[in-house]
DNA sequence: CGCTAGGTTGAATACGCTCAAAGATCGTGG
DNA sequence: CCACGATCTTTGAGCGTATTCAACCTAGCG
């Protein structure tokens, strides 16, 4: 039911990656490359690659794929509206730093939130090979930092290289398995139960990518939009929020979210 | 909301392809191919083709693609379950002819369905790039005659053919948007208006690849199984499916359901 | 004929919704 | 520095949809 822990040992797995890239890898501009990749580790510039690493051994070349593939990088403010439903787009972005969602404006006004982007993630991932319209709009919840994938350059990369589709199914692969997962979710767990899941899946999504300290992270949800993105009332998710910080599961405050006993959590929904 | 129509006609880019190939095209066994061809129009063998060809024209050499990934063909009895949750599976399966769902067994004995697959469907679409365990399990719900896609032959394809793994993406991207309104559907629509979307769904898909006569779709469902997919309860189902009946909306007997009035059923779904 | 799987109906209960109002918190400008 | 508005959070009360439990009906099949 939940998001899986990864299955290889993330520090382990990184620096064996690491330092054979640096024996063996040819590059013509090698400084600037390894520069790229130690910056990866250090600062969260990449959180995608870090996302890969803890899943699988990156060759090399992959390494040098992904690190290309993130070349072209913006800064989108907060609140923006950046994919609009009902037109079409043909960008993707991965997101670098920040958060975004996407939702759904229904006619009675309602607007339903569909899932969250965090670092690592990506947008929009078919809109390359796409020529319908958008069904839903996805809008930037913090200042967002994300490399652009323009359609011309996915198109390039597919026909020089071999390997990067397949990495990019990969990711394609992870996506569509959340997404099934909270579709699950939402169907069958209580009020009190999804919560418990949707925290527990930012918690570990966000672990993945070392956006988690001390149990802790960041997270600009409101009531109103963590409502929205279980089908519940304001005034439900209000209440069973309050049963969770009762219960001495999570503490909020402030945009931060603290889990106090994940162990707990996780049986909670377990049925 | 709803599974979109085609935007092209679907008869005029069959045909035309189709002729297209028969003036242009070089193949070894140029007749074979060309019986085959016919038969996708004629018998519903191919119904993955015909899907493709109602959303966009496809050249001679995709449909040589699309009709070489399916000749290693097997047919798999009814109510065999096919694929088991928790284990590793990497063959994928284009479904032909007959029905099959995807499901989840929970700790607490209930199963919830996810989806089902149709004619034209792939089953498992991420296999040959996956190495973790399936998180659901696949039962075939009649007869089902499938096309069996083995990860040395996608990979294959993928070394020599360009064009498959764009294609191979469109396909997922559909599965994908499906997916997601589905997603919307559960969470927001109340239990009347969500069987009136699955019914819709399924007959939307099902006349896309022609298994639709007169408003009348084959289809091996109990209302035990309509609860299951949408987390209701099966007296709950049972008192909304009487409530279309009685609005004159469907009419269901011996595994045929009749639209009677899809125009209305939008309507309700539309909010 | 009786068994089994599926479909139908009633009654009591519970989970989550709506409406309504009041309390926090924060940024902004006087 | 305080006042004000805006946004977010909290709480109460009544209601409605969907659930559970339980019983009975129906059709197909050995």
């Amino acid at each position: 039911m939940l998001y899986e822990e990864p299955q290889l040992q993330r520090n382990k797995s990184v620096i064996s990656v690491y330092n054979e890239s640096k024996s063996k890898y040819k590059f013509d501009k090698e400084d600037d490359f390894y520069n790229s990749l130690t910056a990866v580790l250090s600062k969260n510039e990449y959180p995608l690659i870090k996302k890969f690493i803890t899943q699988q051994t990156l060759s090399k070349e992959e390494i040098d794929v992904l690190m290309k593939l993130q070349e072209d990088k913006m800064i989108i403010d907060a609140h923006e509206i950046f994919l609009h439903q009902e037109t079409i787009h043909k960008k993707s972005f991965i997101v670098n730093s920040g958060w975004a969602m996407r939702f759904k404006d229904h006619s009675n006004g309602e607007r339903q939130i569909i899932n969250y982007y965090l670092p690592g993630d990506i947008i929009n991932p078919f809109a390359f090979i796409n020529n319908t319209r958008n069904k839903h709009s996805v809008v930037s919840m913090t200042n967002l930092h994300v490399s652009v994938l323009k359609p011309e350059h996915m198109i390039d990369l597919y026909n020089v290289r071999q390997n990067f589709f397949l990495l990019y199914m990969r990711m394609l692969s992870w996506e569509d398995a959340s997404l099934i997962e909270q579709m699950t979710c939402l169907g069958w767990l209580t009020a009190y139960q999804r919560t418990a899941y949707l925290f527990l899946n930012l918690y570990e999504r966000l672990k993945l990518v070392d956006e988690v300290k001390d149990d802790t992270f960041f997270a600009p949800l409101t009531q109103q939009l963590l409502a929205d993105t279980l089908s519940l009332s304001l005034v439900h998710m209000n209440r069973t929020i309050k049963k969770l910080r009762d219960d001495n599961l999570i503490r909020i405050k402030l945009n931060e979210i603290k889990m106090l006993d994940t162990c707990r959590l996780k049986k909670i929904i377990e049925v």
